[in-house]
DNA sequence: GTTAGCACTCCACACTGCCGAGTGCCAACA
DNA sequence: TGTTGGCACTCGGCAGTGTGGAGTGCTAAC
């Protein structure tokens, strides 16, 4: 985006003194204070007219006459993509977050909690982590249980060391021993394949086992599709909701609301966290940014997650678009590498 | 609890409106009002009479001097043990229960979640609904993989199709096919017998093996030792939370940020719940009663659920104090039976 | 025992005036 | 030409005020 351009150095200072300065104290921020800045050596009556400026070119705004300027979207976006100064996480820092996202006695899914909470407790705002995207993680071991005589109960796990289970419904009636040898057949031929992959194969299989003389395989590949059968990615573990209900400029009650629906309905924020599959780095949505009207006045920080260097997933921050950026990126960035190296296959 | 005695019957009728038109229209309700009801021909002057009685009694009481009378836990507890008359539901509104509960595609994970959706939808307040209590069921499979050298993957499966997971670690490293030994023992001497019951015989076989010549099983019950260790009954599922941020007597942000936290903490909540395990029935909770003071301003109505008649779990409904208590008790009632149905085996 | 009447209390609401904060504009200055 | 002080102006927030309505408790009469 432009905008940046047009602007001496000494607007954008103030930008982004402005910025840091509403962040600190979510009150419009006015000349007078400003001019008191020991690097702006510039009367209030100055500071006013850059002012001027800056909510000419939409950067800044007043809530009302005698109010000071507060930044819009555009000001904060210019702000975090060109102004903010991150501030690296300290050693130490990093090394809690290492020993409390790298622990040897949990499964994956306590480790998505527990990504979770985290960002949310060092945060104070809501932390957000999408479960790993069932495409890409391959197949470790698949089982059949008969629960009723045509519903089978289908656990498998995943590399991620997490395991899922559905029932299925078969026409035939199956015996456990021949359960036991299609899964034994499937966990030949499949495991360490992605799961995306392997409905490929399921799929091939199919045609070709047509005339097959083994109904065995027949009926393992049939179970399997009836497995692996394209579900949409559409889960994720939020913490901290709660910590949104203390901010100020969400405690409309009717937004709010809204806001808390949109997370249990959660296909809504799962196709936003989505869009930030393909970033390669922290990605950011400010205010409206994010197309959806619930989080008119709230930013998203989000990092995505990779395993065996594939990204699988993302996780973020959920809080108000007045949030400590400089604090927060670094933090999710690491987090989301942190994550990544906890779930890796040991 | 004493009280309703030394009224008599007039009082209770006019208290019983009383309560009746507050929880309808939530406004303190005057003598002027009541005096309209066609059953009670009393003129307002009589009525605050009464009125006074009742407040003398801890029944009712004025917020201030010039607004009507509204009940207080007290009024509620009376109105609803000796008053209300509650309305069972109609059987078109049974078999849509039924219907939506009654499925044969899935999991018991998944029915309860659609119960804690029923129970919200329907009474448009919070529904939530307790884990079937882990020492109770009994178990139906099991089954162990190798993750890394020493960390296993225990996947259990329960008579109320419940899979559980979870991680041990060994001191020994096993190989798949000793794991697979040891799950194959495990599986022929408990299966059918209720986790609670294992752990006992757990204890006892470590005593008895301790000499034993087939190292084997001593691996396997220590291995079982580990995977059903004690845990506490710790996990709900709650559904329409956000319902509750539309009634303006929670409306207050400090108090429903008090009261979700309450939700996400889940300990006291289900410290409340397993309090209605016993109860043969219906229990509610109005207000202070439940002694926890997040739920000051809420009532909690409950029926306990059972599989295979034996009580498992506890679903509910939690919403204002000012609730419909005639159609909420009835329909949490019948909730639990259906779940109850729908959990058992087939 | 029931009722009408009456004085009383209190909330809700609208209106007022006032203060402080911050602005925009202008004229003067370097 | 850019910077500054001065000044009139605007607006939100707050405290104080007055009014109307709702509902009460009390008392005296039925």
């Amino acid at each position: 985006m432009a905008g940046g351009q047009d602007l001496n150095e000494r607007s954008l200072y103030l930008l982004k003194t402005l910025v840091e300065r509403y962040i600190q104290d979510g009150q419009p921020v006015g000349s007078r204070l400003l001019s008191k800045d020991p690097n702006l050596k510039l009367s209030p009556a100055s500071i006013r007219n850059v002012m001027a400026d800056l909510e000419e070119m939409g950067l800044i705004h007043s809530p009302h006459t005698s109010a000071g300027r507060v930044p819009t979207v555009s000001g904060y976006r210019l702000f975090v993509d060109s102004l903010l100064t991150v501030r690296p996480l300290a050693s130490a820092e990093l090394d809690q977050l290492q020993a409390s996202l790298h622990s040897q006695t949990e499964t994956a899914t306590d480790l998505l909690g527990k990504a979770s909470k985290l960002l949310s407790d060092v945060t104070k705002m809501a932390g957000v982590v999408t479960l790993p995207r069932r495409d890409s993680v391959s197949l470790r071991h698949i089982e059949f249980l008969p629960m009723s005589s045509t519903r089978i109960l289908v656990i498998f796990v995943t590399d991620t060391e997490e395991v899922h289970n559905k029932i299925i419904h078969t026409e035939k009636q199956f015996s456990t021993a021949e359960l036991q040898q299609a899964a034994n057949y499937l966990n030949s031929v499949f495991t360490g394949r992605s799961l995306a992959k392997i409905r490929d194969l399921v799929v091939k299989d199919l045609e070709k086992d047509r005339h097959s003389v083994n109904q065995g395989m027949i009926d393992a590949v049939n179970m399997a599709q009836l497995a692996f059968a394209q579900q949409p990615d559409d889960d994720y573990v939020l913490s901290g909701e709660t910590n949104l209900m203390g901010f100020s400029e969400l405690s409309d009650m009717e937004r709010l609301k809204q806001l808390f629906d949109a997370f249990s309905q959660k296909h809504g924020v799962i196709h936003l966290l989505d869009q930030c599959l393909q970033a390669d780095g922290v990605q950011i949505f400010i205010g409206e940014e994010s197309g959806y009207s619930v989080f008119e006045r709230c930013s998203l920080v989000t990092a995505p997650y990779s395993v065996n260097d594939e990204v699988v997933g993302v996780l973020g921050v959920i809080g108000p678009t007045r949030m400590a950026y400089e604090k927060v990126i670094p933090f999710v960035d690491v987090t989301a590498k942190l994550l990544g190296a906890a779930l890796n296959p040991k």
